[in-house]
DNA sequence: GTGACATATGTTTGCGTAAACATATTGACC
DNA sequence: GGTCAATATGTTTACGCAAACATATGTCAC
């Protein structure tokens, strides 16, 4: 039962005295067999434990059923949250996720790709454009199906979903502004990281200027992002600060933070501090005041990726877009 | 360049006029080969973006570098960080983690077990001690090194590591026994889907009854935890409740948002409701009040997982013990 | 009763890599 | 100059599965 290496379909049949392509055919189902063969096939299989190769079926072919993922971080619900949206999407597939962990570091990302390319994936799914030239070389050269998702600000390397970044933030920015906040402050974390709250950044501070503002203030830390960070970036921005000011967080744990502190200190919300951040996590619900943010299609983004792994055509850049949610806070 | 099927050895080796042997030889830096040839060779693959076919490759031994990792959800951060362990542990070497999302299905962990054992992987890792009888046969037939983590409690396929949800339980049942809390209720929810939980609340109840308590009151929900439940669920529990109460709830996200039900309604902690949970997640630390919980080691569970992957000498039962984080609910 | 076609089985072959098994060629040392 | 070992290359083969290509039987229509 427990011998040194694995039963084969030639061990299955040996043992059910047919030949090994009529236990291959009645263990796909596929191809003319009786039903007494099949039975004592299969029986034959249960008794010795017979589990298929896949690694010898599938290099016939030229692809396998693996599909290799990408992601920075597993500890940022947002990726874990596509994630969950990718996984139920390809639940009833043949698909299967392997998932490598790139920690925000392109060279890491790279040779992921390059160990995952060797699997022969159904397809590849990176995060963010920005990628190191010998992965979009590598990926270009083997034609496995590439899909980029989360960011679309960019040159995608074969199809790409996510919302613009950029849009994301001049949204809030206008809304802001509508709102009548005249003086800006950003309180951002691990932006030589996170390229993606770089660009909501940039954008926001385009839209400020257009209008004549201009972002007073400026916290950011090379930190990982927390609620904890939020409040000590938040006491410190707001430091010295005597009129009303808005606040753009680079997400919602930030600004969860942000608000913490508000409430903690007695500071009136919205009118002497406002908050707005990126992703509307679903945690926020519970938070004890709204925080205006605009939430990203993350799920969606997810499912519609795997949707595309599993043959479905999809544009070249999907460009979903994100829901302002009109908090208290703002 | 982009021929119709990919690169091989073979290729390699025409255009660099050598032995296919050799183009492996020199890929792999394995045996003699001079350094003009090593060098020829290269450049041909690079050249002709050639990448190693594991499937191919591996197949002649026994297993590859795969790990099929199987979790119940990847909406729970408890997962996500023993992931995050696993994934630190295992980055600097050749194992690649195949994650499965059983949904808290033991039917389709199965599943996900038996086709990942069609990859003939390196290992498998397992969420939990309870599974479908064919998940523990398939698993005990073929031998591949298995590991169950997160909880201890039950009787393990071949190793195991975590903590006891029972010990945990009961450290917290003291512990509010303690501080003289004598009115105890349990706030739960998803319980017919999230049995460690389960085996949390009868430890607990059971220490209450060995002290001469007992559970007064129990709200439950089917649905999955968040913040919003727990506010919701401690309203419930707290209809008509006069004298003082300690409330154990299932999880942290569940005790955040009673804590908030609490902060809310102007209910004073600890003295007329006492709060402790289950996990010691991170964000714990931003609420506007510290909240008793005992906090499970699990980035060190999925640390160790993947240190016994990598071939390290491990107990049967490896049993770690979470820290009992005393706050200001109790 | 003779094709035609569905049904049921068997045989051979190839996929890409690396192990195992050859040879060569060099050079070091007595 | 001959022996031995290290170095450098090539050839053959196995790995497990399923596609492709054989045969067999049986069954139905005319």
């Amino acid at each position: 039962m427990a011998g040194r290496s694995k039963p084969t379909t030639n061990d299955v049949a040996k043992r059910a005295n047919v030949s090994q392509m009529t236990v291959s055919r009645v263990l796909r189902g596929k191809g003319y067999v009786s039903s007494e063969i099949a039975e004592k096939v299969l029986k034959a299989a249960e008794e010795i434990g017979y589990v298929r190769n896949n690694l010898a079926g599938s290099f016939g072919g030229q692809s396998t059923n693996l599909v290799g993922v990408v992601i920075p971080s597993l500890s940022n619900s947002v990726f874990t949250d596509v994630l969950s949206g990718f996984d139920h999407a390809i639940r009833d597939s043949p698909l299967q996720p392997a998932i490598g962990v790139s920690n925000y570091d392109q060279n890491r990302e790279y040779k992921l790709v390059r160990d995952m390319l060797a699997w022969r994936p159904a397809g590849i799914v990176l995060t963010g454009m920005e990628h190191d030239d010998r992965t979009r070389k590598l990926l270009k050269q083997n034609d496995v199906q590439t899909i980029e998702i989360i960011d679309v600000d960019g040159d995608p390397i074969s199809k790409c979903i996510g919302l613009s970044h950029r849009a994301a933030a001049e949204e809030v920015a206008t809304h802001l502004i509508k709102r009548g906040h005249t003086r800006f402050g950003y309180v951002g974390s691990a932006l030589q990281v996170d390229l993606r709250a770089l660009k909501r950044q940039k954008a926001f501070e385009a839209v400020l200027e257009k209008n004549g503002f201009k972002l007073e203030r400026v916290v950011t830390s090379p930190e990982p992002s927390s609620m904890l960070l939020g409040r000590q970036q938040t006491a410190e921005i707001l430091q010295d600060n005597t009129s009303p000011i808005a606040l753009y967080y680079s997400n919602d744990d930030l600004a969860s933070g942000g608000l913490l502190h508000c409430l903690a200190h007695s500071i009136s919300l919205p009118n002497e501090v406002a908050i707005a951040s990126f992703n509307g996590l679903d945690f926020l619900e519970a938070m004890p005041m709204r925080i205006t943010t605009l939430k990203s299609p993350r799920y969606e983004i997810g499912q519609i990726a795997g949707r595309y792994m599993l043959g479905e055509e999809i544009q070249n850049i999907t460009r979903l877009t994100g829901e302002l949610i009109v908090g208290e806070t703002t």
